[in-house]
DNA sequence: CGTCGCATTGAAGGTTGTCAATGAGAGTGG
DNA sequence: CCACTCTCATTGACAACCTTCAATGCGACG
């Protein structure tokens, strides 16, 4: 999967790289060609199936990615198995903590995902010698706080109806970033017992509220995964935004 | 209270850094005596009484602080009034977000609190000339993103008397932070409402809660607000840690 | 002593969780 | 092609937990 042109002129891009998003809004952004190049030289995409763990033993102790495509779910465990969903990642996010190990916290793959890893000695001589490495690093980890603390506010505010709602539209928001119209129409990445362990609540409650605002004409379902919101105003409502 | 001996050496710290724990632990102990110097031209200490705001209209948009003593509380809130606190900020944590705007979040002397503030231009400045102080900027919010996600899991999946022991066991720990013994003995920088809000409970869920863990022997209240823990192993079991 | 703010306690009701059964769709093998 | 199974989602009945509403208690302060 090693796809990069050997006879790359210095101020051209990796192939790979020139279509890529994470040039354009995640952390390849601050990087000069050169320093692409450099880097695209150890780099290697390649993908993961849904439900593969992403951190722990595998892939993550030795390499950073970015996300080029899919859904990342970001989880931790209590010791009785109760589970919460604290994160979820998006192309072109950065996956992995350079500068501080992980707090307990488990990726893993929410929908088939397509990866661009980076031996992690590389990345983190880069973040050294780049100070502007380090600040892509921070608006992102100020993004996931913001998101963080958003959620906060849903896990311990909002009713279960309101949860879901809330949920749908994060989904319909990350679908079509620049959405202009006032409806939208996507895949759920994940599962019911997914949604349920993002929103703090049970299966069942997920699939009441879901048939609920459905019955209310608010969403349209096909086939379980896929979502139409005709009117994506009546939905924030719903979501008591 | 701009009380910095104006004939100091270069090379010696202005008095009020000296004994302060940011220049230990938090932000300032990236910077040089000297630009601790230059800095502290512009800083002032002031106090702040429990409950009054710290940003919005008054204090953070023309200026960042260091917690010198207290606690400050990070809120959220709905359209109907519901709230939810989404983050609590102990000495020597650095208030305010500079490289972007907060994110519909309040700041709130949850305790009389101490702070040592600085003019955003000149912090902003110096953010800037200096990558080591984005690093530290960076580390705290990375902290900051764990603790929200401990608490997500806190909110979305314990149950109400796991989380006001969780609570408890959080402001113990961070009461004595360097703890060796097996109890505790503490002040609650918040009343019963705060403590409902930061749980995603109701006043009486808390106060019901801390009833059942006083009448099985896990802490002891005085006064309401002082809390006297013989066994922190035992809480934390309560808090299913 | 009365009032005010905050905390506690009680009773009743609602929302959500639990347990269990059913349904729908995909893949498998006869 | 049609059972068969497996997984995931839906639906129902009931129980549990937490909230709501209301009353009481307690300490501080005038």
């Amino acid at each position: 999967m090693d796809f990069v042109r050997k006879d790359v002129h210095n101020s051209e891009l990796p192939v790979l790289c020139r279509s890529c998003e994470s040039r354009h809004r995640g952390i390849c952004g601050v990087l000069s060609p050169e320093q692409l190049v450099r880097l695209s030289r150890h780099s290697s995409r390649h993908g993961a199936g849904a439900g593969q763990e992403l951190s722990g033993e595998s892939l993550e102790t030795k390499s950073y990615s970015n996300i080029i495509s899919g859904v990342v779910k970001l989880s931790k465990m209590m010791a009785d198995g109760r589970q919460q969903i604290v994160g979820l990642q998006f192309a072109p996010d950065f996956l992995g903590r350079p500068l501080r190990q992980e707090n307990g916290v488990t990726a893993e793959a929410a929908t088939d995902v397509e990866l661009c890893s980076f031996p992690k000695a590389a990345m983190d001589r880069m973040i050294r010698e780049m100070p502007e490495l380090e600040h892509k690093l921070h608006e992102q980890t100020l993004n996931e706080l913001d998101e963080a603390r958003d959620w906060m506010l849903t896990l311990g505010r909002k009713t279960a109806s309101e949860k879901v709602a809330s949920f749908l539209l994060l989904i319909a928001t990350h679908a079509d970033p620049e959405l202009e119209t006032d409806c939208s129409d996507f895949d759920l990445p994940m599962s019911r017992g997914d949604i349920g362990d993002f929103l703090g609540l049970t299966i069942e409650t997920v699939s009441r509220q879901m048939t609920k605002l459905r019955k209310e004409g608010i969403i349209i379902i096909d086939h379980n995964r896929h979502v139409v919101v005709p009117d994506l105003s009546r939905l924030a409502d719903r979501a008591a935004i």
